[in-house]
DNA sequence: CCGCGTCGTAAATCATAGCA
DNA sequence: ATGCTATGATTTACGACGCG
């Protein structure tokens, strides 16, 4: 009974912000893609099994990064720089 | 589908993923009371008849296209809800 | 053609994590 | 502690497409 209990708390355990590599992660698909910031299905899953979190959070994160980049494009100017500035590096080696 | 749009200029984030419909009415949060009848509704059937429909609209004072809209969406939530609750818990 | 179904999403809003 | 804002999740409202 007090697995269970404990089971059925974890379920609803508080939520924690992504770790700073998933975040990493997930920054560095949207901002290589800012022309169509909008993973497939299968892409998601891929996101989601590299970043250790559900395929509903990744889509979470996307409509909420897509919605407030856009809302805010100059906020994110800077980090919109960052990320490209790594993906050519990346590309570069 | 897709294929409208792809070559876009990565240096011009004037972005063009923008939907952004200007006739879209904006969202408005349902009452509690509203929510809840919602809900115990949803428990009776998942599935509205059309006379059910226009009850529970009248009685919420929600129009019947709002009514089929939260059935959808509440259908939508059980089911990611399952989805979740699936391949989890046992040992 | 209609009308209601799902799926994916926009946008607003909620809840609170996390930090100055 | 306290206030505040960033962030993840949830709630309305549709568009696109499907089926009968």
């Amino acid at each position: 009974v007090m697995i269970l209990r404990s089971r059925f708390l974890d379920a609803r355990r508080k939520r924690r912000n992504f770790s700073k590599q998933a975040t990493e992660i997930l920054n560095e698909y949207f901002y290589s893609h800012l022309s169509n910031p909008y993973p497939s299905e299968e892409a998601k899953e891929e996101l989601a099994k590299k970043c250790s979190i559900t395929v509903s959070q990744v889509s979470n994160w996307f409509g909420n990064k897509r919605i407030r980049y856009k809302k805010n494009i100059g906020k994110f100017q800077e980090e919109a720089n960052l990320y490209a500035a790594k993906t050519a590096v990346n590309a570069a080696h | 589908k897709e294929e409208k749009q792809q070559q876009l200029d990565q240096s011009n984030p004037s972005v063009n993923w923008i939907h952004a419909r200007s006739t879209r009415k904006k969202r408005c949060p349902y009452t509690k009371y509203q929510t809840l009848e919602l809900e115990k509704e949803f428990l009776f059937n998942m599935y509205l008849t059309r006379d059910r429909r226009f009850e529970v609209a009248r009685i919420l004072t929600l129009t019947e296209r709002q009514v089929k809209i939260w059935f959808q969406n509440r259908r939508m939530k059980m089911k990611k809800m399952n989805r979740e609750r699936n391949g989890k818990d046992l040992l």
